[in-house]
DNA sequence: AAAAAATGCAACCATTTGGTTGCCTTTGTC
DNA sequence: GACAAAGGCAACCAAATGGTTGCATTTTTT
């Protein structure tokens, strides 16, 4: 039986494009990357009060938001006559593996191609 | 004069979205993030190449590879009658960099909530 | 009960996007 | 020189996107 590769010496994993792309289409967008910084520091919030935030209507907030909902990046919870959005940090945190799986294919690449110049 | 803050207690940066939303955008297709993944594992390829492996166009491989061009994800090297791409990694540094800046303050805004509830 | 606040729903609009096709130009190759 | 390969340019198209406005609904507040 032949000794198992040591860690890291492979060819990484091809990260799943259709997974990841609906995430960066949702972060693609100046206004929706804002919501997502104004969640993450400020806490649940309403539409109200987001939208007092930018210069768009309370109605561009809520499509932005339901983009964002779709990707999985916020959630919201109803309570009383106002809706709160949060953060969600998982789908966030997908998208960074994506970038980090990119990145080290670029690496593993420009190894390979080192030592083929080398050797 | 008062003693130095200690690295990484304070509030994060926040990220510049309008800098990091057009690369967002451009990954945010499936098409462009396999031709992303194409380009980072097999190094430089023409248009020609790339179309073949997909089931779009060439024109269409064509304008996708000019989004990516446009937020600096990739450059091209024109040789003999070919155009040759070439994956460039600042860009999608970057972009990582912009996903970790969102995490930490969503970390800190973690961080100040218990801190809260504890005292 | 009436008024105000927060939101939902729906229609509408202009622009962008992702794709196509047809044809022209440039560059190798036989 | 003739032909094939690789690509550029431009027109066109349908659908998605980002925005608006007007009005209805649900909850609070007074």
């Amino acid at each position: 039986m032949p000794r198992r590769r040591a860690r890291g010496t492979g060819a990484p994993q091809r990260p799943a494009p259709e997974v990841s792309a609906p995430v960066f289409a949702a972060l693609g967008d100046e206004t929706r990357l804002w919501l997502i910084t104004a969640l993450c520091a400020g806490g649940s919030q309403s539409i109200a009060q987001l939208t007092a935030g930018t210069q768009i209507s309370r109605q561009a907030v809520t499509k932005h938001l339901r983009v964002l909902a779709e990707a999985g990046l916020v959630r919201d919870v109803k309570v009383g006559r106002e809706r709160l959005w949060e953060f969600a940090p998982g789908q966030l945190e997908e998208a960074r593996r994506s970038l980090d799986v990119i990145a080290a294919q670029w690496d593993y690449a420009l190894t390979r191609l080192k030592r083929a110049v080398e050797g």
